[in-house]
DNA sequence: TTGAAAATGACAACATGCTGACATTAACCC
DNA sequence: GGGTTAATGTCAGCATGTTGTCATTTTCAA
């Protein structure tokens, strides 16, 4: 990663918010709530060092974080998406994904496929540049995400997921 | 939320990849990366519906997702921030804290004051309607992270943030 | 079938975030 | 102490993401 920020962080830990900015009007009692804002806020920062590591991992791919995650998106549904879709998974605006799309349909990356079941919104299917890059990326991807998970319990990383999707849920 | 996309999301559950793309050169082997690699998609994704709620919660006080998540930064930490030392707790660079917090002074959110440990780099602290603006971010937020626990075990919260916190420290 | 509501594409304006570069200061090691 | 390395502030350029808007198409229910 390359986040132009050094390696010493203080993470802020399940500290308790400090009195003097409350003065005891707003309630302490949850301590779930406390845990709680303290995941998001590590959520937030998870996120900026999983995208600095994609970036760093496929850099030499000619690859953005933007684009790898459309790639991503498509390969790991099995449906087929179209540019909504692809926002959806993403959690992002449909506006974005379409300019990104746009332009890796125009660097050969993407093709839009007709949509039996749109006439209007074509599917977003990889070419095959676009398939070569996707291996291309496994190559590094793959060792990587064995690497990090190596010493992580299955099970955790099914409560983990099972959690977030619980999220998404809610926040839909 | 308003992510300009409707919600009835397809969750790209853990679907294998599709054989046609990879012609069987690459294994599958490990469940663990297909499930690392879900997660991390699914990370994504919470993370925008994450920001899209904050937004759409914190309108009427006139902060941005990049306000907010300054002002919940220094509040969840007792220690006293740098500008640096937000970012670090972000997961982002520091120039683009920087930015933020120049105009969160501007506008009187937040103060530089006097680092003890560091002559150049202030502490960024929130002035007095800074703290007015985070006791009204709470009165939002608390119920908001409340709600959003209640039916979630707080030893699933842990293991996640544990897990969350243990991938940060790997990417560090 | 038809009319209203939702979804989508397209475009523009703006906010946010990253990188690179440079100068300055702090930290560290000898 | 002195010199090297790391951290920080600052500025500029560019990529990415969101919102708002409008026209068009799809969907769905009456």
């Amino acid at each position: 990663m390359a986040l132009s920020v050094p390696a010493n962080m203080p993470l802020c830990g399940g500290d308790q918010i400090p009195v003097r900015l409350e003065k005891r009007k707003l309630p302490v009692h949850s301590p779930k709530r406390v845990l709680f804002l303290d995941l998001v806020l590590s959520l937030f920062r998870l996120n900026g060092l999983l995208i600095a590591e994609g970036d760093a991992m496929t850099k030499q791919l000619g690859l953005t974080h933007a684009r790898w995650k459309v790639i991503g998106a498509i390969a790991l549904s099995s449906a087929g998406l179209t540019v909504p879709g692809i926002a959806r998974v993403l959690g992002q605006s449909r506006q974005a994904v379409q300019r990104i799309t746009d332009v890796m349909v125009e660097d050969g990356l993407l093709l839009y496929t007709e949509n039996p079941k749109h006439k209007r919104s074509a599917l977003v299917t990889l070419s095959e540049d676009g398939k070569e890059t996707y291996n291309m990326l496994r190559e590094v991807q793959d060792p990587w995400a064995i690497e990090n998970t190596e010493d992580i319990p299955t099970e955790e990383l099914e409560t983990t997921l099972r959690l977030v999707r619980r999220l998404i849920k809610k926040f839909n």
